[in-house]
DNA sequence: TTCCACCAAACAGCGTCATG
DNA sequence: CATGACGCTGTTTGGTGGAA
């Protein structure tokens, strides 16, 4: 019985992978999240190594791609590119495919010489412009904080060059928080921050001159990333491409973590619509918190339609890996991996390998009191 | 140059209250 | 009464900046 399998400590191999199985998956003493890793805030990543390690452990046909289907940051597109390979990453969250986009496109243009200039021309329209209107914005940014934000999105947007444009609005959403009256990017209270407007200044003037040391340093003849800003479900195979040699994707998991909530209101501040992203976020706990709330099923359901997908771009043999861990919806341990393993069977995707993988402590705690997911499993699946 | 005190940032929930 | 919006929770860790 599968199940049982799932549970136990063993790596469960019904086909090896020598270089899989003999890896350590927890990656002792690796940290996550330096250079391009590092350039803006995102909950729940994935450790870069994982997708390397895999993507070196495959064999990929020269003419095909590696896709990520929930890209989040990028991780795996990094990865990808990387390691000399073409990827694509398809995300619902334009915050998300905002990140994957700078992090694997060329931005040779001078950033810090234009957040300069953005900032010249902030300053000198201060009181100028009127406001957007954005829901509750006085109970999360002060009233100076506001105009200068508002200031530079203004003189950001009037960028031509899109690849610039795109790095000074990914340097600005990344510092929003911080500005904010939000305590953290994943703790969403209000506390009184001591942040002044000049300081929405000089730590976007910072922050530019970060993203100019790695954007500059790690992009030169790299393989070509596409990011399409899209929801899975309504992905069609004639939006993707080349054909598919390797996937790699970690999935929102059922009722967990709230993306849409945590960027609410960096979309807000960009022109993106908050409200859409969540009402087609997988997994958000308002979809499962509601009368006719999701069920564990429904989760298996959409991961079934992504496999549907999965099967018509995926070239024969090749490979599908995932990343879950369990999740709990009204106090109940739901165990992700089944539904998934569930939902890829249904569609031809053949269970190869699991690999569990103990979640490191340095991905810091909830309250202790609350209950914790302390490992994840990496599927491996074949079509 | 090294060390250490300090603090910001991070974390795959849950509770509560105002509103319709 | 259902819903959505926001408040609240503690601890670890890596980085920073001043003192030794």
């Amino acid at each position: 019985m599968l199940k049982t399998e799932f549970h136990s400590n063993q790596t469960v191999a019904f086909d090896p992978i020598p270089s899989l199985v003999s890896c350590d998956w927890n990656f002792p003493g690796q940290r996550n999240g330096e250079g391009l890793y590092n350039l803006h805030p995102y909950p729940a990543k994935f450790i870069s190594q994982i997708p390397k390690t895999l993507i070196k452990a495959f064999n990929i046909p020269k003419d095909t791609v590696i896709l990520d289907p929930f890209c989040g940051y990028g991780t795996t597109l990094i990865a990808a590119q990387s390691l000399g390979y073409s990827s694509i990453g398809v995300d619902l969250n334009p915050i998300a495919c905002l990140i994957a986009r700078v992090s694997t496109q060329d931005c040779s243009q001078n950033i810090v010489e234009s957040a300069t200039r953005c900032i010249q021309k902030a300053k000198a329209t201060e009181g100028l412009i009127s406001m957007p209107y954005i829901p509750n914005l006085d109970h999360w940014f002060k009233k100076p904080i506001q105009i200068a934000v508002f200031g530079l999105i203004t003189a950001i947007n009037e960028i031509e060059e899109e690849n610039l444009r795109d790095t000074l609005r990914l340097a600005l959403s990344s510092i929003l928080v911080r500005v904010s009256n939000q305590d953290s990017d994943t703790r969403y209270a209000a506390i009184n921050k001591p942040v002044e407007k000049n300081d929405v200044y000089s730590i976007f003037s910072r922050v530019c001159q970060q993203y100019m040391q790695v954007l500059h340093s790690s992009q030169e003849d790299y393989p070509n990333a596409f990011v399409l800003n899209k929801n899975i479900l309504e992905v069609s195979p004639s939006d993707i491409p080349s054909k598919v040699g390797l996937v790699i994707s970690s999935p929102p998991y059922p009722a967990a973590y709230e993306y849409w909530l945590y960027h609410k209101y960096r979309m807000w501040w960009l022109g993106f619509d908050p409200l859409l992203v969540k009402e087609h976020e997988i997994g958000a706990r308002s979809h499962f918190f509601k009368k006719d709330h999701h069920t564990p099923k429904d989760f298996e359901n959409q991961m079934q339609k992504v496999f549907k997908l999965l099967s018509k771009i995926c070239i024969q043999n090749s490979y599908a890996c995932f990343v879950v861990g369990n999740s709990k919806i009204h106090g109940e341990i739901i165990d992700n991996t089944e539904l998934l393993v569930s939902a890829a069977a249904q569609e031809n995707f053949e269970l190869r390998t699991i690999l569990p993988r103990n979640i490191p402590s340095n991905r810091k705690s909830f309250n202790l009191s609350n209950s914790r997911i302390l490992t994840e499993n990496i599927i491996i699946l074949q079509k």
